[in-house]
DNA sequence: TTTGAAAACTGACCCAGATCATTTTTTACA
DNA sequence: TGTAAAAAATGATCTGGGTCAGTTTTCAAA
């Protein structure tokens, strides 16, 4: 884990992220009170169990949110993409961590302590007024999970995962540019919520039906309107 | 729908609410900008796709907060209590309703306008940290119900949903009582994300094994360590 | 370029829990 | 108090998808 240097008021997430608002002399003042280092692929950044001492910004990279669960088996709850703050639920109401966070690929993340961060968020309301906008997502889309899991077959499960995937591992705002899905099977079972060869099966029926197409370990999506129909996605 | 009035400065449930701390003027100016409803039981407050004008304030009863699926199933994605605030989601993100409202028992349900909603919390910072604070624990909420849904049998998720509506479902500040959880097995069901007959066939061995007992419509908890044995819950 | 460990894949088998059809009980209300 | 409709209960059957035990492919490091 190297300690790496980006400036803040430089950063390319910045525009994405709650600090969009700052100004000039509270972007040098964050750069100066943070610590950012640099993850290799796999690690974990913070535990299920263990108290917040502030919050995680992450710069760039992918990180898995996800809790291991008594046998073992580790469900995926939530992706978070640059300029997202991790672990910022557990920091507000005061509590442990009740998920694990551990990147999927190389990344970098930079931690902001609590009693600085408080700082800005006091001062800068339209922060807070995001922040609540930011938990009244997750929240919802933690709703359409549970109905998801809750009511529909594998099947459509996983095509429903694929879709929403492909737009998290998107580079940056080429959203017309086909590109790769490149994450372990083991989990895609895992956001899913099934058996890693019921992934495989699935997947290799969804590459019959040219839904996809598989090269190595990674998937393209080339028929997104069809994954949307098997998804039974109507929006 | 009988229109009734409730005054606001006297609210039983005032003190379990987000309106603890408005002083006796703005209370009273509450009591005038509320209208107040009495609704059967069974009945809906509002449904999914509507765009929210304001929120419900639940001043006695019971309300299932759910979704129903493509076949016609529905999933309840919570339960809510006097004190409750309802579509206050939608409301601070400036969406539709994503999931619809009934009444599980008869129920006097307050409606405050957006505008003077939105004036108290910016009167109140109290407010605000609080609502804050809610959304937290409803996201909490909401990613546990995705791993239990997930990861656990049929039969573990019951003895869960069993615990919870105990909890839910008890007299007012009477812990100890033991007392009767009285839903239709459907709704119970709709909880666990299971099928009717599942739910009546493990009620059916729950009650075998002593940890429960049924008379009539009604469950009652016998044995709550049990149940939280046969929950795998160990906190 | 080789190689060995990890990941992906395949096949066989099985069971938790869904579905459907029917009977019995409960409860609301005439 | 009787009765009809709703809810609960029971039985039979079936299947989606989990589990296990292998084989093959991929890929990163030597």
């Amino acid at each position: 884990m190297k300690v790496v240097r980006p400036s803040c008021p430089s950063c390319l997430t910045k525009s994405l992220s709650f600090f969009s608002d700052l100004d000039k002399f509270d972007l040098i003042n964050l750069s100066q009170n943070k610590t950012c280092n640099f993850y290799k692929k796999g690690h974990i950044v913070f535990y299920e169990g263990r108290i917040p001492t502030g919050v995680y910004c992450l710069e760039h990279g992918k990180v898995k949110l996800y809790r291991v669960g008594l046998d073992g088996k580790e469900q995926i709850v939530r992706l978070s993409t640059p300029g997202s703050l991790l672990g910022i639920r557990s920091l507000l109401s005061n509590e442990r961590y009740t998920l694990s966070a551990a990147t999927l690929e190389d990344s970098v993340i930079c931690f902001i302590n609590k009693s600085f961060f408080f700082h800005l968020t006091n001062k800068y309301p339209k922060m807070n007024a995001d922040i609540v906008n930011y938990l009244c997502n997750q929240l919802k889309e933690a709703e359409d999970k549970i109905i998801s899991i809750a009511q529909k077959p594998v099947r459509e499960r996983l095509a429903e995962s694929l879709l929403i995937l492909n737009r998290v591992f998107k580079p940056n705002g080429h959203s017309e540019i086909k590109h790769k899905i490149s994450l372990p099977r083991e989990d895609l079972a895992n956001i899913v919520g099934t058996a890693t060869e019921t992934v495989i099966r699935l997947l290799h029926d969804f590459k019959d039906e040219k839904l996809i197409s598989i090269d190595g370990r990674s998937i393209t999506l080339t028929n997104i309107n069809g994954l949307k129909h098997t998804a039974k996605v109507f929006e």
